[in-house]
RNA sequence: GCAGGGGUAGCAAAGCUUGGUCAAAUGCGCUAGCUUGAGGGGCUAGUGUCUUAGGACUUCGUGGGUUCAAAUCCCUCCCCCUGCACCA
């Protein structure tokens, strides 16, 4: 099959015939009006060609779009591209100094040559360029998109549209100002996120505790993760090869003169406001005691190498009881004698010097000893959970708890202040400077605490459909964390924050509501053209989002056909994206959603899905195992792409893309396509006519075909719930491989299959329409090899036909055991004869259980007990005469009591399974002469045989 | 640390809500036979251990418990993954 041919044709006439561009209120031909169905994905980020992982998102929301057409329902799924941020500024940049690593990967990965990479060094031209090439994988996998209405973030009418939006959030008071932290380049004067630092990497800022050590002319401020050991500190370090100041500096608004390594100062410069006084030697601080904030006893300043001057303040606090390096330091000083470790915290199967016992039994040498790490942590652990505090006032409270409270304190005596720390350090900025945390004035917020928001945000997420289900905890867990978020940045493309024009507004905070200006975007765009972007301005949003008129004038035709769009399409039906974004943007944009419009306009659902793997790994540049989507088409074909990433895993786990699962589907698709052709050739005349009946169209209803389309029209009858509730796997595996095996099991009982060819046209044509919202363009090709069967809704095209309905008089559940059984009995014949190494059989003899026997077991499987079993038989004619063989036989049953709780067929069922079939199971049997006997006709020399027949499990003898 | 998810046969992955038809679907891999000029592909059977009559025995991270019966319910412990923000 040359699916490359087929997506080229089919893509060409849904385009020819605009089935995507739906219209308001559109009618069928029927006459009722559509329901109408409004569905989006996450628009991509155009930095990069698109992979195979961006496939899945996109795949799972077209199939839902083609299955909703399917359903009568008028679908509209718009697309645009999301190009805020910073990303695609340093992207262009790089390219413009010529970035070895960037040029290497467009050019290795997607197949870019550097003569075209080099072209685009200009942000809006790489944006074009990839957006481009995005759109045009996007076609290539036939996704059934409304492009008229394809927008990008950093448009004019966007930018309108979202500065009318900040303007409702400052209304309602939703926008606050304040400072806060940030990971930030020094030399960029920029903040500085993943995609800005040398190897990707993420920096982690993390907020400590720095206590405040009253020594010399000032304080000595020590970093610690554990200020609950802060009563047992004994003394401070100072590492004797660093470097000292003194720097004058406002704490919690009070001045305060700090000693610092000349490294911190450097650092700490950015989170505080530091003035150097003088520089001071190790020595000098060697020279000095410190006054214990708690005790205000004196404790010694020390020297110990451990201490590294680029970390925090360069100054750390001793703790010998409880930390391993603080007690190595001094084992190694020979001062253990001299300060004695103080017990904080008890801990059981400790001592009263945890640090130390640990180190010994540990072996740990000094520390310098990389093992001293190991020992931290476990102890840490340890202690925060098991370990009480022993003095009071935080006697008996254990580490966690304890560390709260001292934390607390502390600040509110003005001993200890917070500060941040890059966790990770040191992350390098790609300009190579060192990143640091800097604290950031004049910082614009969303308030995403404002309790009365959250609550109105529950409310809504209460009336939406959550997909899959599990995810509602962490919106609700992600609803009641979220507090104020930055939402303005220094640069970026994107959109101007309304009320400082000298900032831009941050990428997570412009993509809230976009989904309404989608509703919109086509006719947007048109007024803009005819009269100018300012056109589109708040009063033009105020009347299509919130209906509110004009006070001059009467709104234009282009204002009330803008309203009409978004009355018709809003709310939105369902979001899509992967799982990745629950905890931001789709959080936010429930949130956004119940600011600004309308409660009835409140979104009904989300749908988030999982990642694709690369046969069995993750992607990654540094692997450079991304398989680009569009080198994918070429290889594999669309169809095959679509069924992969969406089959191979339920919705929220990772799918994993892999060669061998692509070309297992293409050779089915194949198989299907080559017995298609089969069928169509077999033109009987009862195919023919026109509007026959299914027993018509079948002459052959044996029980095989009977077997095969109860088979079809259960798959059917459950294919719609499964679409509607994302069972992509479980369905797609029902139409490919259960299907075939299901035709090949046929074929196989089939004593002639070409009398069944003709029988197969109603499978094709149910198949087809059944497949089609997966496979698109496969199913066209069927549909027109099958002649356009006008079948369902008059279509001529799949995408236009409307989903069929099972034929529940075609399910018959005693046939499909009756397979079952069969099937059974084949297994059983073929393991006795590898028992008895007999594999050519003369003759089989397949003996039917009694009657009687089918009473019993459904005695057992009642009482589950001999004696119950024998008083109830004691009732009955039949077996009250059959004492004996009732007890032996329900003796049997009952020490496997687990495998009779089933339904099986009754004796008679049985017998014309097998007597229906002794033709085949000869075939099977290399002509082996097949005798079906019911147990009371069987000759009495088989008696000792007979009686192991059972319902279910007919008597076999083998000769 | 907090929150969420997960550990099933060589691999991937269903089953767990509602305990029994579960030695556990399905796909891949592997073995054998058939088909094909070969390869590819296709078809059939097998793929925990033992077994010359359809059986028995041991398995679903660990250790307990409930039950006539546990992959499935309850508890303990161990291990893995993801998110925790200003970044798209």
């Amino acid at each position: 099959m040359d699916f490359h041919a087929q997506q080229r044709k089919w893509q060409g006439a849904w385009d020819h015939a605009h089935v995507f561009e739906p219209t308001l209120g559109e009618a069928p031909k029927s006459g009722a009006a559509k329901d109408k169905f409004y569905l989006t994905a996450a628009f991509p980020y155009p930095n990069s060609p698109q992979h195979i992982g961006h496939a899945r998102t996109y795949t799972t929301t077209d199939i839902y779009a083609r299955y909703s057409r399917s359903m009568g329902k008028n679908v509209l799924f718009p697309m645009g591209f999301h190009v805020t941020g910073t990303p695609i500024l340093a992207m262009a940049k790089r390219i413009e100094a010529r970035d070895k690593e960037l040029f290497d990967i467009f050019e290795n990965i997607y197949g870019i040559p550097p003569s075209t990479t080099s072209t685009l060094t200009n942000p809006r031209d790489l944006v074009l360029y990839f957006s481009a090439e995005i759109e045009a994988g996007m076609k290539e996998m036939g996704y059934s998109i409304d492009w008229r209405r394809k927008f990008y973030t950093f448009d004019s009418i966007f930018n309108n549209f979202i500065q009318w939006q900040f303007g409702k959030l400052q209304a309602a008071g939703l926008i606050t100002k304040g400072s806060h932290p940030v990971p930030w380049c020094p030399a960029d004067k920029q903040p500085v996120g993943g995609h800005d630092t040398m190897g990707d990497v993420d920096p982690e800022m993390e907020e400590v505790v720095a206590v405040l050590f009253a020594a010399g002319m000032g304080f000595i401020p020590t970093i610690t993760y554990r200020p609950e050991t802060l009563p047992g500190v004994t003394n401070l370090w100072v590492n004797p090869n660093a470097h000292y100041v003194l720097a004058e500096s406002t704490i919690n608004k009070h001045k305060k003169k700090l000693y610092l390594t000349k490294e911190s100062f450097e650092l700490l410069s950015h989170q505080f406001a530091l003035t150097k006084l003088k520089e001071v030697s190790a020595d000098q601080l060697l020279a000095l005691t410190a006054t214990h904030p708690l005790t205000k006893h004196q404790i010694p300043i020390l020297p110990a190498s451990f201490v590294d001057p680029g970390t925090g303040t360069g100054l750390v606090m001793s703790v010998p009881a409880h930390a391993p390096f603080d007690w190595l330091a001094l084992r190694d000083l020979n001062k253990l004698d001299v300060i004695r470790p103080i017990q904080v915290l008890d801990t059981p199967g400790f001592g009263s010097c945890p640090a130390g016992e640990l180190c010994v039994k540990m072996g740990v040498k000094n520390q310098d000893d990389q093992r001293g790490e190991e020992a931290t942590k476990q102890l840490y652990k340890l202690e925060a959970h098991e370990g009480k505090m022993k003095a009071a006032p935080y006697a008996g409270m254990n580490g966690i708890a304890a560390k709260e409270k001292i934390k607390e304190d502390l600040i509110n005596a003005g001993s200890a202040t917070l500060m941040h720390i890059l966790a990770n350090a040191p992350v390098y900025c790609r300009c190579g400077a060192k990143c640091v945390v800097k604290q950031v004035d004049n910082q614009w917020f969303i308030d995403y605490g404002n309790g009365a928001w959250k609550e109105k945000t529950r409310e809504a997420l209460a009336g939406m459909r959550i997909l899959p289900s599990g995810l509602r905890q962490d919106y609700e867990y992600t609803i009641g964390w979220l507090r104020q978020k930055a939402c303005t940045r220094a640069s970026g493309l994107g959109t101007k924050f309304p009320f400082d024009e000298t900032q831009m507004i941050e990428a997570l905070s412009d993509s809230t509501i976009y989904m309404a200006f989608y509703a919109i975007a086509h006719i947007a765009k048109k007024m803009e053209k005819k009269s100018g972007a300012d056109s589109i301005n708040n009063e033009f949003f105020d009347y299509v989002f919130l209906g509110k008129k004009p006070a001059d004038a009467k709104p234009s035709a282009d204002w009330a056909a803008a309203r009409a769009e978004f009355l018709y399409w809003y709310p939105l039906d369902s979001s899509h994206s992967a799982h990745d974004l629950v905890h931001n943007h789709l959080t936010y944009f429930i949130f956004n959603h119940t600011a600004i419009f309308e409660k009835r306009h409140w979104p009904k659902q989300t749908v988030s899905n999982g990642f694709v793997t690369m046969e069995g790994k993750k992607m990654s540049k540094s692997m450079g195992n991304i398989l680009p989507l569009r080198k994918a088409i070429a290889q594999y074909g669309t169809d095959v792409i679509r069924f992969v990433v969406t089959s191979s895993a339920e919705l929220e786990a990772d799918s994993d893309f892999n060669q061998a699962a692509a070309e297992g589907v293409a050779n089915r698709i194949n198989t299907l396509e080559s017995l298609l052709e089969k069928t169509t050739e077999t033109k009987t005349s009862a195919v023919h006519a026109s509007h026959a009946s299914a027993s018509a169209r079948h002459p052959k209803r044996d029980r095989i075909s009977r077997w095969f389309y109860s088979r079809l029209h259960a798959r059917l009858r459950d294919a719609p719930a499964q679409y509607e509730n994302f069972e992509l796997r479980p369905l797609a595996r029902a139409l490919l491989y259960d299907t075939i095996n299901d035709l090949q099991w046929y074929a196989r009982r089939s004593p002639n299959d070409d009398a069944h060819s003709g029988n197969l046209r109603e499978f094709f044509e149910l198949w087809t329409l059944m497949a089609a919202p997966i496979m698109p363009h496969v199913a066209e090709e069927f549909w027109e090899r099958l002649g356009k069967k006008k079948f369902v809704d008059d279509a001529s095209l799949v995408v236009s036909a409307r989903f069929p309905k099972a034929d529940e008089k075609q399910i018959d559940f005693r046939l499909e055991m009756g397979e079952a059984y069969l099937q059974n009995v084949m297994e059983d014949i073929r393991h006795i004869c590898a028992l008895i190494k007999k594999d050519k059989p003369e003759s089989i003899t397949l003996i039917v259980h009694a009657d009687w026997k089918k009473k019993v077991r459904a005695l057992v499987a009642e009482h589950k007990n001999i004696r119950a079993v024998m008083d109830a038989a004691k009732t009955d004619s039949e077996l009250a005469k059959l004492q004996p063989q009732v007890a032996a036989l329900a003796g049997k049953l009952i020490k496997n009591i687990g495998a009779i709780t089933g339904e099986t067929l009754e004796a008679k069922e049985e017998m014309e399974v097998l007597t229906d079939s002794i033709g085949f199971l000869s075939t099977e049997f290399s002509g082996a002469k097949i005798e079906v006997l019911h147990e009371k006709e069987a000759p009495s020399a088989l008696s000792a045989k007979t009686a192991n027949a059972l319902p279910g499990k007919p008597s076999i003898i083998i000769a």
